[in-house]
Formats: structure tokens, sequence, C-alpha cells
DNA sequence: ATGAAAGCGCTAACAG
DNA sequence: CTGTTAGCGCTTTCAT
């Protein structure tokens, strides 16, 4: 049984008049007459008459909806992104199509060829982990459909973008690790190729070498994620009586190291230290509660869309690129020791 | 500067021949010979035709899109949903719109009518925490809009819906509260609107009378979330020492009711067990870690999108109201003690 | 083997 | 103040 639901030309048809007069009765145009304005209006709340988004975009040649390519939904800095995007477009009057690419760059592709197909206004994007070629985002790019990429982005391609300080970030958590005392820091960090894992390996280093002390590169491990970790435990726990402090690219990366490190008689954070990034709600659940770096996905979410809004209304001057870098803020809890007292 | 993608007529017009044609050339239909469809289809190519999904949409009178009502992605349970949901739509070419309501009724009824503007082919919602008043589904269904709901269903409207055992899965798992000992179990539950939660109270009783222990109606606090935990904070500490169990109807609010338990130097589980449900990946991060229900959100999400395609293939034949329920796992972990042996 | 025309639901320029 | 018409991109009879 198809459904069929109440259109202008069904009202039109009802009452006796055209469809012109019904659509323009609908929007309040002043042509209207007050009688048949109310009459048609009445008419259409009794019949539950909702306009086609599908038919008004194909005509307008505009959808009022903007198309978001995230890796995976399941994690909370992206979700609240989401929540930060969803919130500004729909006060906005736009809808958002939510694509998870599940770190795939095959679905990522795919993604974006549908939210192309269904014609979003623009596109709001964090590249996949595996993503190296970015012919697709080119291609979107050369269409003129304006694109404003967040957190993992490609530099690649001249667009508007919203990141994370992540340099600063992961220099401000290593120093804060030394600070408080540690002088053997392991890190755990993201495969080589991805950018955000660079800038934080970077920041890392930096902190070594801001507090003088050596880079060893047998202190960084290529382990991003929980299921990493547990690949890497015996190498991670050959290692633990020569480190002082662990920095995770992530905080249930940190988190599960945490965990394998108290299992074998570890104290946090006496004898290990432990921080991570993100400040994912987990943070504050485990024991010891973790030391982590905020991200403010909700506000990165805002200003993503924020940007995007401009280029949409922007009709034709042109806008030059905006960079919007947020600062992650310092969480101190407890995995790490308190800052010693001069 | 407004994006122009290449319609069909574009390349017609290129090309010298009739929409139809190109129409025709692009679906192999077998009328067009050899050579006007590869060279058809050579410049759909080069000029990276992609076809309009609104026009084809508002033609074919079927979208391929459906629309996914649900509180929050935050939520590990909802989001592993939609990816069940997902996964079985992107297998059979259908795109999904995810709407979230926030927990708010108002935004509910917002996200139906978006979703119906937008003509999509069917709906699997899951109901706000505040929606009391269900005509917004209810005037779906006598759209004769296929719909199906999951997790917190609308019992007043005969349609296919996927649930988890609530009861059986709370008996279950205070039996093993008590199995292992307890006998003074505290419930931190949902406020009693709530369907899903009324059947977890259920369960707890049952299990109660199952073992012949009475049920005292002060070990029951309406308190289902952390923020709402920190709020009964001094009640429940008021309460610690008259207790040896703690059932939450969901893995944040045990977690949170186990640290402040443990902040104030109660054991878990030696002077206190603690029991969630869910199975949040949280619940395998915390110390100690948390004995739960598994949920199964992944393959109800699966489920319920199966449904939804029966009905959707459906053309005429009238289908019988299906009903899904899952039977929630125990996971035994170490916020509850050992079974004792015999 | 190809084209012309109508129509999905809606709007807007143009008539009257 | 209201109706007619054309067209957004596409498919599908019906002609030829």
């Amino acid at each position: 049984m198809k459904p069929h639901l109440t259109s202008i030309s069904d009202i039109a048809k009802a009452l006796g008049v055209s469809a012109s007069t019904v659509s323009r009765a609908l929007k309040d145009h002043p042509d209207i007459s007050e009688a048949t304005r109310e009459k048609i209006k009445a008419f259409a709340v009794k019949v539950n008459y909702r306009p086609n988004a599908l038919a008004l975009s194909l005509k307008k040649q505009v959808s009022h909806t903007i198309g978001i390519v995230i890796p995976e939904i399941v994690h909370h800095f992206f979700s609240s992104i989401i929540s930060g995007i969803e919130d500004i477009a729909y006060s906005k009057g736009y809808r958002v199509m939510i694509c998870q690419s599940n770190e795939d760059f095959r679905r990522e592709e795919m993604n974006v060829e549908a939210l192309l197909d269904h014609r979003v206004d623009g596109l709001l994007v964090c590249t996949s982990k595996s993503t190296e070629d970015f012919s697709h985002f080119l291609s979107v790019y050369r269409s003129q459909i304006p694109m404003v990429f967040f957190d993992r982005v490609c530099k690649e391609i001249d667009t508007d973008r919203v990141i994370t300080d992540d340099f600063n970030g992961a220099r401000l958590i290593t120093s804060h690790l030394i600070e408080t005392g540690c002088r053997k820091i392991l890190h755990l960090g993201t495969q080589p190729r991805l950018h955000i894992g660079q800038e934080r390996l970077q920041g890392y280093m930096q902190a070594l070498k801001d507090n003088n002390l050596p880079f060893v590169s047998e202190l960084t491990l290529n382990c991003d994620t929980p299921q990493s970790v547990m690949e890497h435990k015996d190498i991670i726990l050959s290692m633990a009586d020569k480190i002082d402090g662990v920095f995770a690219v992530n905080d249930s990366t940190a988190i599960t190291a945490m965990h394998i490190l108290r299992e074998n008689g570890y104290r946090i954070p006496e004898d290990i230290s432990i921080a991570g990034f993100g400040d994912d709600p987990v943070a504050n659940l485990v024991f010891p509660t973790l030391t982590t770096l905020e991200q403010q996905g909700y506000h990165m979410g805002q200003e993503a869309m924020k940007l995007l809004l401009e280029r949409l209304s922007q009709t034709d001057t042109e806008l030059t690129t905006r960079v919007k870098v947020f600062q992650p803020e310092l969480k101190k809890r407890n995995s790490t020791k308190s800052i010693p007292a001069k």
C-alpha cells in the first residue's frame, strides 16, 4: 500500500482553486484575499498538508541540507561535534545528513557521492584514518560546493577548516608530566601517516626539548586503540620498569594502558603517571580519574557549521580561507601527580 | 557562485541527442545502439555525471531513504544500533537520515515532520524519555508509512518493534546479585513513566520474590543518570551501611554510584556489589570492571532495519505485527562477587 | 533506435 | 485577486 501524502494540487482540486493560489495562500502572499487564504489554510491543517521537501529542493536548487562525513559516531568527540553542528544547523533551518566512513576510505568516497547525489548545499568533513587519496574531495571543491574540514583535515585542498592545536596540546600535557616529575615518558601514538598524530608527537618532542630531556625513539609506540594496547601488552610491560609516565594520543588508549599497568602492580600515578587526549567522559569514570586535554568537540562543531553557513550565504564575493584553531585545555585529574610547590 | 552539477539534458545537448536517449543509455536500456550508448557513457564519466537523487525520488515516489529518530547518539547503545541499521540499509541501497531528539518531545515531533517532509520511505524510532503524547507517530501510522520502533517503543500503536527483554534481564542480574550473597539491594531506576524502567523494576522485584526476599520501597530511587547520582549522593551514602548490592538501570549510573561508594571507603564488591545494564564499553574500563547485561544494540539495529525492509517490499499483502525480543546476556565482571561453589 | 511529451510537487513570471 | 504556463531533473509511455 503506497502512502499518499496530500499535495498542493490535491488541495487545489478539493477547493476548486488553482495550485498557485494554494501555494501563495500557504505562504501568506499579499495578493491572496483574506477569505481564500483562510479557507485554504484551514483545509491544509485539516488534511495535515506538508510541503514536499524534495520538490522544493528541486525547484529552488537549494536543499537546505548539509552533509556530514565523519569516521565513527560511537566516539564521544565525534558525536559531540555532531551535536554542535546540528544545534547551529537547526537554528538556521538546515537539516543534516550524517554519513559514517567507519575509517574506511572506500566508504568515505561512497558517502561523499551519496551526499552529492542528494544535492546537499555543503559538506562538513573529517577524513578517515585510511584516506591518503583526496580526489573525491577535490572534485567537490571543483564543483564549487562549499566544504569545511574539521579535526582531521585535508591540507592539499584550500578550504575552511576547524582544528585542535594538537601540537600545543601535546606539548602542554607532556610538560605537565615533566613538571610533576616524569623523566621517561612513553608515547602511545598513531601511525605516521595521520597528520593529527604527527602534531601530537611533535608537541611531545618539543616538550622534551623545552626541558632538556632526550628524545628516545624506543619510547614511542605506534599504538592508538585499546585493541592495539592489548596487542602491545608484553612490550609495554617490558618497558614499565624503565618509564615513569605515559602520554597516549587518546583517552581510551591511555585508560587501557593504565589498566594493564595497574593489573601488574604498578601504582598510578606513584610509579607511573598517565595522560590522555580528548577528555572523553570516561576519563572521569575510571580509577584513578584520567588527566587529559579537553577538546571542545561541541564548539568545534558549532564553529564548522558557522563557517559553512557564511559560505552558503556568500553569493559571489570571494572569501579568503579561514582556519579556526582551538586550544585544548589541560584537565588535571588523579592519574598524574600534583605539581610540587616551589 | 552557485554550483552547477551536470544534468542529463546537459549531456543530451552536448551530444546532440535527446534527454530520453541519454537516460536510457545510462541504464543500459536494450533499445539503444551500442555506439550511442558507449558515446554517452564515456561522456558521462568524463563530466562526472551523477543522477540527481531528489529528482529521482520525486519522479519515482520512492526516496530509498529511511529516517531514524533516536534520543542521543552519544550513548554507545544508540550509536551501535545506528551502525546495525546502517550496515543493513547500505547493503540494500538505502540511505539513512538520523535525527536526535535529545530526549525532548518537541524536538522529536519536529524530527518526524522533517523526515516526512523529506519523504523517507520508512521510519525507525526510539521515543524520547519525555514523550507521553504519541499523536505524531499515530499520524505517521495513518499515512501508511512503515515504521518500526526499537528499544523504547510506543505500545499504543500497532507496529513492528524490536526490544530488549528488560524484565528478564533485570531479573537475571538481580538473581546474580542474590546468588552471590546480596540481600539488601538498592535499585537505581528511572521515572515511573518510562516503560523500559518499569520492566526493569518489575524484573528486580520478581527476582526478590523468587528468592523470598522482601521488597523494600525505600531501596528504590528515581535516579538514572550520573548527574542524578551526584544529586542523590547524600541519600545513597546514608543508605550505604544498610545495603550490600546496587542494581542500576544503566552502566553510567552504576559506575557513578560505584565511585562515590569507593571514595567513601566501601570496597567493591566485598562490601557492596554493583551491577549495571547495557554493557557500555566503559564497563570494561572502570575499576573494578562492571558486571552488567549485554544488550546487543548492533543486532537490534540490524533486526529493526530488516523488519522495515520487509514492510517496504511488501506491496499489498497484510503482514501481521512482529515483535522481536532480544535476551540480554549477563556479563559477569569484578564489581560483583564470584558465585559460591556448592 | 530515437524523440516528443507528460508528469512527479512546487514556484514564479506573466496574464488578465 | 487568481489562473496559466513553464521548468527544476528525471523516467516512461507513445510515436515515428
